[in-house]
DNA sequence: CTTGACTCTCCCCCTGGGGGATATAGTATA
DNA sequence: TATACTATATCCCCCAGGGGGAGAGTCAAG
């Protein structure tokens, strides 16, 4: 019987840890005495406490470790666990990869281009920043990027290359049945995808909103998958009708001044604003994935 | 003037994170209602807002955006600090991918051998896990790994072979002047170099304590630097004579069978007992750095 | 019996907000 | 103007894994 100091000390582990595990469930004392309160524990706990230091050191939370710890705990079970584990930090190791990328790529900017704005650094990526446009000049707000999760938007389709406003008459016909879709949000979504090899200027157009869970269907419309992407995020403000300068300076300027590449994936736009009536105040937001 | 509400949804953030970047200093309304208490942005918030959140994509937190916020802000500084966050974040895709690496190692080590016990998955990496050794039968604990940052030992060194108990003699004449040591913790190591091209047995042996800050070095003391590693950590319940065997088990059995090698660095024994006398129940560790 | 070391419980702290309760404020409609 | 509905405010608890400390009670050695 070893008071929890002692335990601590042998285990190599600080007392509030074990006080901790005994709260949690993991790690009971053998005995606690009912007057005084005080906890003890036996040397054959050690391996139950160095098999919660092992799952912990593998990435497991204490709530897994308490599952893992169960004595009908099969070999099965154990490998689901860690499979999920191995996902799960396949996820983490790449995000943060990509972060680190990022975070050099601000790094060897400052050193390639010296004393540039903080904005400059941040919203870009590279190239030729000399290229003094600033966004107010191209009338975009600065640029955000995002990285959204894969979703779901119920709408309807558009395909061609709008040559007489056929998208904003399909809103006209798509508001009214608003009220058919289970939309989850308050965002109208245009997921736009350029159709490669179809002459210029041709695409397929979906005007919807993001739904999650749906029994059915509305006649006429469809459900489109937007998988998880990363995006960058430009800032429209004005009427429908610069939205092509909006367009031709992300594509034309920010793209190669920045050094990124447009990436596979649906472009989209994001209309926060009251999305029935697009007002000369109007914000909304067009993102782009880029990779 | 724009109610919090407006603001969120045209900046596509939610309310809550409205509230906290103002309650955290990162993004003060332009103006309170004093009597209703409400908030009002303005549009021309929406990029200071924008680079909040590019700095949080970076990886920065919450009190370092307010840091890299300020208008004085050197492209020096910004440079500065990402330095710091490249460094910590290498750091992170290290420590997630060799967490990622066990991992899949254990899910090897299922996929190969089929039903093991868990403690068998845990402790050991590969190799011939049919060799039934169980750890009673050859006086060990179960083992944990642990990954130790660098420290400073502060004490007496020894050269040799031990052949007459040389270093038993050194803790004894050590132990009375650990009073000399400012020492942290309350664990005496023992960090222990084998000489490679010497002749078999002869190592190095600092006897001493976990130090931090020190004035000076006591006559005939010396201070060491242990680096950063990841060790196997065995228990060594008993005396120190059979602490050979114990040496002799973890070489010849556990390092072979367990599929990993003995990396660079140094051996340590970690006294967690009262380190002045070693009782036979004393409990003390071994550590072997491992990759 | 005293004293010092040990242990107990309870509370606050860390990150970056999310969720919810309850009380007003503002706005739109009848 | 009365009502109803939406928006906003503040306040509190929650997540993980403990760390730090206060105040009070316990244990063991001299």
């Amino acid at each position: 019987m070893l008071k929890i100091g002692d335990f601590a000390r042998i285990a190599r582990v600080t007392v509030k840890t074990l006080r901790h595990y005994a709260c949690e469930g993991l790690l009971e004392p053998v005995y606690i005495d009912r007057y005084s309160g005080y906890r003890y524990y036996t040397i054959d706990q050690l391996p139950t406490l160095n098999r919660i230091l092992a799952l912990k050191d593998l990435g497991f939370s204490l709530a897994q470790i308490r599952q893992l710890l169960r004595e009908t705990l099969t070999a099965e079970e154990l490998r689901g666990m860690l499979r999920m584990k191995q996902i799960e930090l396949r996820q983490t190791v790449e995000c943060e990869s990509e972060r680190l990328q990022r975070v050099e790529e601000r790094l060897q900017m400052i050193d390639r281009e010296g004393s540039v704005s903080v904005s400059e650094i941040l919203f870009c990526r590279g190239g030729d920043a000399a290229g003094k446009h600033t966004q107010k000049e191209t009338g975009m707000e600065p640029v955000r990027f995002e990285t959204l999760p894969a979703f779901k938007v119920m709408g309807m389709k558009y395909r061609g290359d709008n040559a007489n406003q056929e998208i904003a008459q399909m809103w006209g016909v798509l508001n009214p049945r608003a009220h058919e879709i289970p939309m989850t949000g308050e965002c109208a979504y245009g997921v736009c995808l350029m159709l490669p090899g179809e002459s210029t200027g041709v695409f397929e157009y979906i005007a919807g909103f993001k739904v999650e869970e749906y029994d059915h269907v509305p006649e006429g419309m469809m459900v489109i998958d937007v998988p998880e992407n990363r995006y960058a995020v430009f800032a429209h403000r004005g009427s429908l009708e610069t939205l092509k300068d909006t367009y031709a300076a992300i594509c034309d300027d920010w793209f190669p001044r920045a050094g990124y590449k447009p990436a596979g994936g649906y472009d989209m736009e994001v209309y926060t604003d009251e999305f029935r009536s697009f007002s000369p105040d109007s914000v909304f937001y067009i993102y782009e994935p880029v990779k």
